[in-house]
DNA sequence: TTTAATTCTTGCCAAATGGCAAGTTTGCTT
DNA sequence: AAGCAAACTTGCCATTTGGCAAGAATTAAA
């Protein structure tokens, strides 16, 4: 049987019996379209493992504009880690784009298995290793890549995010504004076909 | 006694007599100016405690030219988590802009208090968190904040960096060129003083 | 101290992106 | 099906940033 408990807490010290301890301290949750996973300024609890559908996160800056921070898709786990972890405030609203269905799971579950579990914890720490990874790795395109390629590389990795998402929302994830991004769509078009 | 132990592995549930098991796992070592301390490409065995100095980290583009990526300064840790906690070949260089007094410590040894102190892997925990926050709001700040902004946040944040590191490898670091940040800098000038 | 190398500044112009507003398309609601 | 609102595109022009190259300033070396 090949879950999205198995697709995600994969490691070689997770043995199927510590497995299947885990899977048990999940419960299915649904989210509907437009609802709120977690509001910015509320302390999160919980993490939700994403089976299916898609997720975003975002800030409101000082102009009351929405500022898209990242997006979550199918096999990737819904958390605000800094919240979750110091039990602070979150900064960000994690919010579904389209109706989802998630496994959830409460800190002090997670808790349990973190410090019963000993390959439970080696798996924690290398999924906190990626997720450093990914966000230095986006950084580093911020400042190395243009517009248009970040857009070609999104299209990539989360396709799903264009099918889904208005126009003006991926563009404050880009850093560029929404006229830009349009006239980068156009220029992919005539170049590639 | 407040020792950059005390500073870097603060948690209420480290008792002091914990920390007392780890800082006699860690071993003092001195880099000259210059000193290469992970090389992109190699694999992290280890990571220092930054005690005094500043060092850098930075990747090479397609196009031989280097990109500044980070700094490190003292009361931090000197590492890359993804080579060390994923086994896989470093991405970035680390490298002593000023000569460094800093405290090692080897995966092995790391690899005991995780397991065996509950109060460290709460600490570890709560550092990745962190860790993943401040590299959020780089990336946040790379597309709400102007390039001024940038640099006038990292000169309240780590003015060190202003003094030791040429200008056009700070520029690097907060995406532009070094012909922007000559004229960024004027204009500070100008404005404020 | 003199030379040489690096670092930094500046002028000129090109390229990229932004801001605004009008117009078009799309999709939802009644 | 008609109307409406949201999403997207496009033209015009201003602003920002980049690229190049020359020159000034600083630092290190001989």
């Amino acid at each position: 049987m090949q879950s999205i408990f198995h697709d995600i807490y994969k490691h070689p010290l997770l043995p199927e019996a510590d497995l299947q301890s885990i899977m048990h301290l999940h419960k299915q949750v649904n989210f509907n379209k437009g609802d709120i996973i977690l509001k910015s300024g509320c302390i999160a609890n919980e993490y939700y493992l994403l089976e299916t559908g898609l997720v975003k996160a975002f800030v409101i800056n000082y102009n009351e504009d929405e500022i898209t921070t990242g997006f979550f898709t199918d096999g990737e786990i819904i958390i605000s880690p800094p919240s979750l972890f110091q039990h602070t405030p979150s900064q960000e609203t994690l919010q579904a784009v389209t109706d989802c269905v998630t496994w959830k799971i409460v800190f002090e579950d997670f808790q349990q298995l973190y410090h019963n579990l000993p390959g439970f914890r080696e798996w924690g720490r290398v999924w906190f290793s990626q997720q450093l990874f990914s966000l230095k790795q986006r950084s580093l395109d911020m400042i190395t890549e243009t517009a248009t390629n970040r857009y070609l590389k999104l299209i990539k990795e989360k396709p799903q995010v264009i099918q889904n998402v208005p126009l003006k929302q991926i563009a404050t994830y880009l850093g560029v504004t929404d006229t830009s991004l349009s006239r980068i769509r156009k220029d992919i078009i005539k170049t590639a076909g």
